[in-house]
DNA sequence: TACGAAATGTTATAATATATCTTTCTCATA
DNA sequence: TATGAGAAAGATATATTATAACATTTCGTA
């Protein structure tokens, strides 16, 4: 497994779009960026495998990708997600994983992964009067 | 708005499901009980009117449905999901809901909603040697 | 009864995702 | 250099999930 040029492609676009992102946007943008078609597999597997990579995440709520703040760090995936501008930050609370950890103890369950996202209104939004 | 008779059946499939459940599923499950077609926006909509009063979530990662274990309650939405059994159990841990709070303010980012899934394996079907 | 609002029905289609098979690419090695 | 195996990407079709738009029905109440 490794990063080829189309992988590399989808990465570089996500950071560019700044935001979270259909894999059909994506694929448009491929298109273009590429000036060739490009199938959704081609695009659903790339992310697969930056996902697999720990460089991108899925935001389940939005069906959309985002790249991984600090792929270096081993990390939450935690989300705040703006309804005004779509715009996500990603946070790192070690003590969230922690309490969840407990939880799945108490339950004796084995947890392979965690998504945590909240959705609401960003400070800028906020102070504009946006939604 | 109030409790009719498609939205009660919807909400007691799901009862009966005993495990989160998608819309198309519901569709059939409707069809079969009721003796009669129904559409997909008939039971997303049932679906959304059973969520707004808080009776049932949405468990994003799985594009499925689950009756609210304690509709009574303000409830949190922390899901624990067995990619075995397909099960899921809900828990109420409002440790968790304080730290989102926080870190929301540090943002000064005004939540609405908050999403919480572990995906994981639960204690039988790790026992018995399931994935 | 007749009105208005809420709920449901109906049809079509949008948006997201995957199955399957084929072709191309890469690279280690004979 | 030839070649063969595995990984990656292309191509086509289709599955799955969700909503738009408009018509009809239901139901409480003036």
């Amino acid at each position: 497994m490794q990063m080829t040029a189309l992988r590399r492609r989808v990465l570089e676009l996500l950071w560019a779009k700044g935001r979270p992102t259909g894999a059909y946007e994506l694929i448009e943008a491929v298109k273009l960026k590429d000036a060739r078609p490009v199938g959704p597999p081609t695009v659903y597997r790339a992310l697969e495998f930056l996902m697999v990579q720990g460089l991108v995440s899925r935001i389940e709520s939005l069906n959309a990708y985002v790249p991984c703040a600090h792929p270096e760090r081993d990390h939450d995936c935690l989300f705040f997600i703006c309804s005004g501008c779509r715009a996500s930050v990603e946070l790192e609370d070690t003590r969230i994983g922690g309490l969840l950890a407990e939880d799945a103890a108490a339950l004796g369950f084995v947890a392979t992964r965690r998504m945590v996202e909240v959705q609401g209104t960003c400070a800028r939004c906020a102070e504009a009067g946006a939604a």
